[in-house]
RNA sequence: GGGCGAAUACCAGAGUGGCCAAAUGGGGCAGACUGUAAAUCUGCUGUCUUUCGACUUCGGUGGUUCGAAUCCAUCUUCGCCCA
């Protein structure tokens, strides 16, 4: 047997927390939250985090760590991952990845280019001169600054110009001289389970979760939160649409419909992003003894 | 019973003789994706066709006109007002 990391994925809802308990305990791995949301504080409700009691049957990661201001992205996230793995792998043969943040589950699987990290000053001075001369004036920028990377941007997308200023800003080099986009090597086997149902009872399943969210409290959390709603880690389905409720903008009505229709949309965004790899075995999370075989056979 | 107004694609809603298969928004669907990714961005959305294009649509019917979602008549439904 090799070291393995199982990863379990699949979109928003299909019901991986409860079987990700049951691989666990049954390999006897930790659980590494693989989700850019669960990942801070104060959040459990909406995001769906494991609850205290399941937390208490297998050991959790990366969940509920970061402060709601703290920054974070997918290439730290693969940093401190591979870095807790190398620990774990010492005396552990085993650990589960789990969760829907697509891009972290890459980050970690296949890697991200080491880049230098953004100042806040240049992410500032960015976001500054984005307000004063546009994208447009920025794609005339980034064509100076790094015509390789001007010449794929996407240029109808900001985020995207932006980076790749804030690169060039930041280390005076282009971006691209940093964009390798090479598949890193992992030293540990990587068995990628993915859960999908129908989707008529995907989204009966999201549905009724964000019925239990406002049972549980998710009102009270938002409320909780508010007063970060800028922040980040708090555009986020389920909580942007409280706070127009808060703020009186919409209807409680309105705000819960607004969140399931959203949550929907991301769950077909995930499986848009999962459908592209052809590393994932698919299975419904009903077969669970198919899914324990096909684990141990790869381990 | 009388008067007025409205009826447009999945929904809302613009269009008031040719530039209209019909703006725009929402929703739906599909997709992109190496640094805040539950983010950000893109395309499609009457039917047939790969494209060119063809065909059928704007409550129903019948007219006027070279030409109608747009004008006229009439019917139906809905809303408001007077009885």
């Amino acid at each position: 047997m090799s070291k393995s990391l199982i990863v379990l994925i699949g979109p928003t809802g299909v019901g991986k927390t409860e079987l990700s308990l049951r691989i666990a305990e049954r390999f006897q791995a930790p659980i590494i939250s693989s989700d850019s949301r669960q990942i801070y504080k104060d959040l459990p409700v909406g995001t769906a985090a494991a609850t205290p009691e399941q937390m208490e049957r297998v050991k959790h990661h990366f969940v509920g760590i970061l402060d709601l201001h703290e920054y974070f992205s997918a290439a730290r996230f693969e940093e401190e991952v591979i870095h807790f793995l190398e620990e774990h792998f010492k005396t552990s043969d085993a650990a589960l990845m789990t969760g829907g943040s697509m891009m972290y589950v890459d980050a970690v699987c296949k890697g991200i280019d080491d880049m230098p990290s953004v100042t806040p000053e240049v992410r500032e001075q960015v976001m500054k001169l984005h307000e004063e001369i546009g994208l447009e004036g920025l794609l005339e920028m980034l064509e100076k600054l790094d015509p390789e990377y001007y010449a794929i941007v996407d240029k109808k997308n900001p985020k995207r110009v932006m980076h790749g200023i804030e690169i060039c800003l930041t280390t005076g080099n282009p971006f691209t001289s940093y964009r390798r986009n090479q598949v890193k090597e992992r030293p540990f086997k990587i068995i990628k389970v993915g859960l999908i149902r129908d989707r008529e009872e995907l989204y009966d399943r999201i549905n009724r979760r964000v019925d239990e969210m406002m049972e549980q409290g998710l009102l009270e959390e938002a409320r909780r939160v508010y007063p970060y709603r800028e922040q980040n880690s708090l555009n986020t389905v389920g909580y942007k649409e409280m706070f127009n409720y808060i703020d009186g903008t919409w209807t409680k009505e309105f705000a819960i419909e607004k969140i399931k229709q959203n949550s929907r949309v991301y769950s077909r965004k995930q499986m848009t992003w999962f459908k592209r790899d052809e590393s994932i075995t698919w299975f419904h999370p009903d077969q669970e003894e198919e899914i324990f075989h096909f684990i141990e056979q790869h381990m």
